[in-house]
DNA sequence: GTCTATACACCGATAGAC
DNA sequence: GTCTATCGGTGTATAGAC
């Protein structure tokens, strides 16, 4: 390390008190527009937001976002990274507990997915649909959604679900039970009673065992 | 009838001719309309379809709109009509081709309504998805897709499936595999593929015979 | 540095001239 | 029936107050 370098450190060390307070204060806002922003998706619908009412919830005017965001798609973008890395989180919370047996491990993950999808018209569209148009994640929203992806196909590689079709029936599969639930009767659950039925189904497909009694 | 009853008829049919023409224009310019819509909803996204761009592409101004629709939401409502009575008309030449086997029936079924979806993402969210916030198509435009739910629903009947749970199932199967093209790769047919395998396990779930040679 | 004020071009919708 | 003019909105951008 030169002495140049050791003089430019010292005065980041000097400086990260305070710039670290303007940064939590930044973050803390930022986070405070986002929240105002998935309430006002989920009244008004995720089309329908407008940086007036994100604004006006959180005692701002409209422009001023533009100092915490680069534009309305931005603000989507880091939405969609919130909604990605919240299921990553309960990914993690739910891990430890996933049972041995491939059913009701593919059962428990199952109900997961739905009841994370199902809770929030808005955030499932976010991210799982085109509802906004030319909307494109960016690499470092969409990161958290490939690591759900990766963890998800290790999941069921540890039940036996090894091949890549078999992963994206199953997705899709799970998937269409949401999206019906979502489109034909949101918060009902006439698509959401056939989800043991919909995993047994696949788990046949797939030549899964039956039960612990059976054959390896 | 009375005398002013049957001169009220004359002046109707007197009237007629012209009165038809003038109707026929009409209807004429209002599907001219909608088919610039359609355009515009492929190519700029459902949501970002705007009165000005739909105008300009018959050479009208966006308020003159107004003198055939009520409103952007009555154009989206006649969208959506078309779009399930375009499918009804599908249904309607593919009916009487549709094999005996209820694999191969169910096959077919599938493959249908999956073309019809994937040709055009702006259709399949009209129809499918809750995609424009606050659309609720009328009961004139929601009836060809009662209709076709009904038929489908003969169609799965005469297969053997009868349970309204399994049709549940049956069309949110071959539904989230559509989604899942649509969403993460249109135009593609990473899902499409998956389709026989499918409704082949679907088959088995609903416990269709797997062939003509089998136990009836 | 953060916010307000202001401006621009565009949206859906309406009123009224022709 | 189609137009222009207009209204209250929108997303976006910049200038400048504090």
């Amino acid at each position: 390390m030169t002495a140049r370098e050791q003089s430019v450190m010292l005065l980041i060390m000097l400086e990260t008190p305070s710039r670290n307070r303007q940064l939590e204060r930044r973050e803390a806002t930022r986070t405070e527009i986002l929240t105002a922003a998935w309430d006002l998706a989920g009244e008004k619908g995720l089309a329908d937001l407008t940086l007036s009412d994100v604004g006006a919830r959180i005692g701002m005017r409209a422009p001023s976002l533009y100092s915490y965001f680069d534009s309305k798609n931005a603000i989507y973008d880091a939405m969609f990274g919130q909604a990605w890395t919240g299921y990553l989180a309960v990914i993690d919370s739910v891990e430890p507990t996933l049972p041995r047996s491939p059913r009701a491990g593919l059962k428990k993950i199952a109900h997961t997915f739905f009841d994370y999808a199902a809770a929030d018209l808005a955030r499932h569209q976010l991210m799982n649909q085109r509802t906004i148009p030319g909307f494109v994640p960016s690499p470092q929203s969409y990161a958290p959604a490939v690591e759900v992806l990766e963890r998800t196909r290790g999941h069921l590689a540890r039940y036996g679900v090894t091949s890549p079709d078999k992963f994206d029936m199953f997705t899709a599969l799970i998937g269409g039970l949401i999206d019906a639930q979502q489109a034909n009767q949101p918060g009902g659950d006439r698509w959401a009673r056939l989800l043991d039925q919909a995993v047994d189904m696949f788990a046949d497909y797939a030549a899964l065992p039956r039960s612990r009694r059976r054959s390896p």
